[in-house]
DNA sequence: TAGATTGTTAATCGATTAACAATC
DNA sequence: TAGATTGTTAATCGATTAACAATC
């Protein structure tokens, strides 16, 4: 039905998209064109439309994009008209640092269980979640339907995790330690890991530094 | 000298690499072959050795790359050998999240000064450091010279942290808000926005996902 | 209608991979 | 020497951009 692979590419600046989009959408902007988009996002306008286009045809010509149309199909392309239920493991600070984005996720995906393995941490809320003990992980995924998990502890522990994890039957991980893993290929992996981003950056900074 | 463009790609991997060479060294590996890097990595060998060649000859055939050199190399080339100085703005729980990454960084990039516009949060200890008033921005990044910028304020005022980074005379910028921040074109800006990476992971997961 | 902007094809550009001579 | 692995060129692959007919 729909042979076409849509690259990794594409798919990243989907999100990016909808997040402007809801940005207008907020501000009651009803139309927008790929120029405007291009212009704002930094990013070729043809490659806002042929990203789109390998979708459907959402836009009107000599007009632009519906915001609210588009807002809507992006969402159904992502998956996010559905519901899909996240599990977090870590509740140290970036584990709560995630669980307040519950807000900006909106949408129908939601943290719903977070975990950690220390038992002081048992208990303790985070908005309206309550930390559970690891060993809970297996049967809240199942019991929740959580498909998508979050990797927020320390390096050592992470790889353990993720192989918990997969046993209880994950489809996609996120993981923030700053090592690699090694999980079966069915698996969805991306790391986000932020040691990367920054060592990255120190590449472009001018030599020589100290001014003055 | 060096008249050869090297692609933000290949600058984003070689972290990666340092990362797992840093593993290596610990466990006292000697040497490695760009197979072995490719295999754990999930990368072609060719592409790791061509990355590598764009900077030098740091291997030798028949053996491969010997593992404290190749990290020097690379710390090097990132200009990690000297020293960089980073200030964060937003002292909530990604602001303290990412001042305990200090230790992987190590090296010579370290978090020096955190800000947070909440009079309450000043004085407040993370680590070894203290919480500064915004107000204080530019004068530190001074006195400090603070070359990179963190943002882990809320996303309606990173424009805003923005703004007074670049006038304090920044030269890079690492945002973690959802929101795309308008710089000038001379600063660099990475996006580390967690929420598009994990939406677009919706996107791979397999439709009408309730098991059972 | 005239002006604007899409969807899409073709052209360009760049990045990845294969292949292999050089050499440890 | 034989086997292994680099550095590098050439081939392939894929992604971005330009251009334009279609059409609102």
């Amino acid at each position: 039905m729909k042979p076409i692979k849509i690259s990794e590419a594409v798919v990243r600046r989907l999100p990016v998209y909808l997040q402007y989009l809801n940005e207008l959408s907020k501000r009651e902007v009803q139309t927008v064109s790929s120029q405007d988009l291009g212009h704002k996002l930094d990013l070729n306008p043809a490659q806002i439309r042929k990203d789109l286009a390998y979708f459907g045809e959402f836009g009107r010509k000599g007009v632009g994009y519906d915001v609210t149309y588009l807002i809507e199909k992006i969402r159904q392309i992502l998956k996010l008209d559905q519901p899909l239920n996240v599990g977090l493991v870590g509740a140290g600070n970036l584990g709560h640092a995630l669980c307040n984005y519950n807000k900006y996720l909106k949408d129908n995906m939601k943290i719903v269980a977070v975990f950690d393995a220390d038992p002081h941490k048992y208990g303790e809320r985070i908005n309206n979640l309550i930390v559970q003990p690891t060993s809970e992980l297996a049967r809240l995924v199942q019991e929740l339907n959580i498909r998508i998990g979050i990797i927020t502890v320390p390096a050592p522990e992470a790889q353990n995790v993720a192989n918990h994890f997969v046993e209880a039957g994950i489809e996609a991980l996120l993981n923030f330690a700053p090592v690699i893993l090694k999980v079966p290929d069915e698996i969805r992996i991306h790391h986000a890991d932020f040691t990367t981003e920054l060592l990255s950056l120190a590449y472009y900074m001018e030599t020589g530094g100290e001014h003055a």
